[in-house]
DNA sequence: CGCCTGGTTGATCGTGTTCAATGACTGTGG
DNA sequence: CCACAGTCATTGAACACGATCAACCAGGCG
């Protein structure tokens, strides 16, 4: 799904060693067929604010997330700007069977990413059908977000949008690089700005910053500094999301 | 897909004389593969209003829509309630490799079923690659439709919305149902009331009717009693659907 | 005829936007 | 070291779009 604009770092890689194997769409694959996926990978790292691919662009290669987020993001002619889809660590990137993307894929930070040859990557996934199926269903999840999404988008008030925000990333960075020991959430970083964050809740910053304020003062998160948060109160946290 | 309460008729069937075989999922199946489909398939219709499968529901069934329109959709505890997907003639019902489903599935007028069994289906799934194949491109194509959408609930005004929902319409019956002869499409029913327009477009009833008003006194469109629509200047349509 | 459902139109209200000023933090150069 | 610019976020005031409340209208049906 790559451009070829984006270069900054190449290298061959070993899957044996990769952190997401596990929990990327790979898991499904054998020894013996990662080998031939690990042939055609290559790393390379996308600045943070780079395209990783344009609207509308080829697409040439798909990828998987070592490390980083990604924002997936259409525009309207005027510059209106939504957000729709944020992808983490072991997330895949990439459109099978079209030709072009129907979205703009940036990255949020600096992006270390896992990348296939387009045609090479289709052949395995022709000929690995276990593979095929987890692709199938990694779209599907997705598709199932995009609809939460959805809801929330068309019929949650500024506040609510606010606190499911929180509660998405908390529970995303949930087992990933949460503190706070035991069961419940405790701090993590929002891994976008506040503009970015608008531009996901379909919100503007200023709304986004009041909001914030407003769950602070009612003491249900904390901030520290900009972009990190701690979860104060989970329970007033998902009564203020509506579920 | 199907819940066990809504069976109101129940026949077997021939794909040799289905009106949408080419159009739906099953058209990438061989002679011999549609027949082993067949074997499996029942038709059934569920009348207006009638859910065919409840949020959370045990997802028992898939189906193919023969004729009528589904709607999707989902709904926050106090009832506000948000419209995540209309489907048609062709359209495929199901949510493979899960056992429930996440939204609630109801016929929007009358629709005709082709149903399957969960276990069957799934099984012939695995069986024919092409198959699964095509579910898998149809469920791309049903990601890229939401996060189009979520760009309209997130970034769009109300006459903006109001006009790319009848853009979307008359596209979708393009080649099916308009009159008009030539290149342009002309008139169509609305397959949906105004309460679920707004729930489709994540606004009220009123500023529906509002804005139907809006485009009408422009002269952009006329009515024809409730449901009928021609779309008079295409061009301006367009415009103020902002893409 | 009255009732019911679905739609339109008007008046008022409130949430979220817009415009604008201020604050917090970072990096740069004198 | 501090002054300065630049970015990102917060806060305030005024405004506007769409929601809400309410009245009315049209068609279908017992």
């Amino acid at each position: 799904m790559l451009g070829m604009n984006d270069v900054t770092q190449q290298q061959s890689t070993r899957c044996d060693a990769c952190t997401v194997r596990h929990r990327a769409v790979c898991g499904a694959l054998s020894q013996k067929e990662i080998e031939r996926l690990n042939a055609i990978a290559r790393h390379r790292t996308v600045p943070q604010g780079q395209a990783i691919v344009g609207d509308q662009d080829r697409v040439l290669s798909f990828a998987n997330i070592i490390s980083g987020v990604v924002k997936l993001t259409k525009t309207l002619c005027d510059g209106r700007q939504q957000i729709v889809g944020l992808q983490f660590a072991s997330d895949f990137i990439g459109r099978p069977f079209r030709d072009r993307s129907a979205y703009e894929a940036t990255a949020v930070n600096d992006v270390h990413l896992c990348i296939y040859d387009r045609r090479q990557f289709e052949h395995l996934v022709r000929e690995f059908p276990g593979f095929e199926r987890r692709l199938f269903e990694n779209t599907l999840d997705e598709l199932d977000a995009a609809r939460d999404w959805m809801l929330l988008l068309g019929r949650k008030s500024a506040e609510e949008k606010v606190a499911s925000f929180i509660l998405m990333v908390s529970k995303k960075m949930d087992g990933v690089s949460r503190q706070g020991g035991d069961g419940r959430p405790a701090k993590f970083e929002l891994p976008i700005t506040r503009t970015e964050i608008a531009d996901f809740l379909g919100l503007t910053i200023e709304t986004v910053s009041r909001q914030v304020s407003r769950l602070k003062s009612e003491k249900i998160i904390a901030l520290e500094g900009l972009r990190t948060v701690a979860v104060l109160d989970v329970p007033r946290l998902e009564q203020a999301s509506s579920g």
